[in-house]
DNA sequence: CTTTGCGGAGTGAACGCTCACTCCGTCTAA
DNA sequence: TTAGACGGAGTGAGCGTTCACTCCGCAAAG
């Protein structure tokens, strides 16, 4: 039997607890009670791996925006040698995973929107901005990026795909591979122009 | 002396005490004792007026949200003859708006992500977006808008404009004309297609 | 004009409850 | 045998909410 790694199948479950519970009943309504519960652990061992209730939040918005620049750099090191592919492919990675991966997506939006984000701490663009900030470097095929601050042009991406995801949650659309194709153009088109 | 709307200054100055406290410290870090002192009022008069503490967000987000349509529908029926007339001046009205009013924006979305937000009585984009849908069923001069549901062209442009308006508040970026102008035109040109 | 009675806005200490967090006994593996 | 991982009842602080009471302006009575 494995047991090289029982220590971290605790932590994992209190981890996964968290996001479940957070994702159904929010920060208010997930108490350390029902997380441990739920990951079938005692008060004592939650304790154990996190200081605090605040501090497991923060350590799962970290493990998460870790998850979201993988891919975005997923998207970039991939087999695309053109900048535009790599645009798409990063689209397109990021409406898969969260289309499939709701709590994961709500966990991200509801920590980003509450109290629990210090902005000391968390400068979220910067961190999430430097893959971008490369991209947008890079010189252009027949194209260049238009003349606005970097966080806007990345806020003009990312701000549409937030809500578009949001809505597909919500069953309002369903996305098919032509209109992803038309809004991943549209995109690019809102933040460059021909040359 | 004017004594007429004494009733509803005790009301007011609940819901503005609630505006500024949750923006400053979220929803859980907001308690009704706090609300209260802040009002310069009795812990029961606040119950007076506001059946729960839930009730008194829920009223709160109703309220904001109607100004926030209010502001939209201006646009629609102010001076702008052309419809992208109509659409910049939007724009521009909520940029304004949400840049000077940050309490507002931050209580808007903080609820909207929250666990508060019941999806049944609140189908919040539903109701942004009947005058909304009213510009884009009008017939376009030289222009035509994208053949995209209607819930993702209002998300092409309203995502973004929540994304630039926390830039703002956080200071990471500052707003000239120039760069509104080549924003509006972006989201513009994201929507429609020359004819 | 003065006194008395009354309705209801306003109050805040007190209540019951839930919460995050602690502490110590138990169990397990070496 | 023993060290440390673990469980969960216990604890006190703080929460939303209540309710018995005060206070004030006005109207009716004298």
């Amino acid at each position: 039997m494995a047991t090289a790694t029982l220590t971290t199948d605790k932590r994992q479950a209190i981890m996964e607890a968290t996001l479940d519970l957070v994702s159904k009943h929010g920060f208010e309504g997930t108490s350390t009670a029902l997380i441990a519960k739920e990951a079938n652990v005692g008060m004592g061992t939650l304790y154990r791996y996190f200081e605090t209730k605040e501090e497991l939040f923060k350590e799962m918005f970290i493990h998460q925006r870790e998850k979201l620049i993988g891919i975005i750099i997923s998207g970039i090191v991939g087999g695309e040698t053109t900048i535009y592919g790599q645009f798409a492919a990063i689209v397109r990675a990021l409406t898969t995973y969260y289309t499939n991966h709701r709590v994961e997506f709500e966990f991200l939006q509801r920590y980003s929107d509450s109290s629990y984000m210090k902005e000391s701490y968390l400068d979220e663009s910067a961190i999430i901005l430097s893959p971008i900030a490369h991209i947008l470097s890079s010189g252009g095929e027949d194209f260049r990026f238009k003349a606005l601050p970097t966080h806007i042009i990345f806020a003009m991406v990312y701000g549409p795909m937030i809500s578009i995801i949001q809505l597909l949650h919500q069953e309002k659309v369903t996305m098919t591979d032509e209109m992803l194709e038309s809004i991943t153009l549209s995109l690019w088109n809102s933040i460059t122009e021909q040359r």
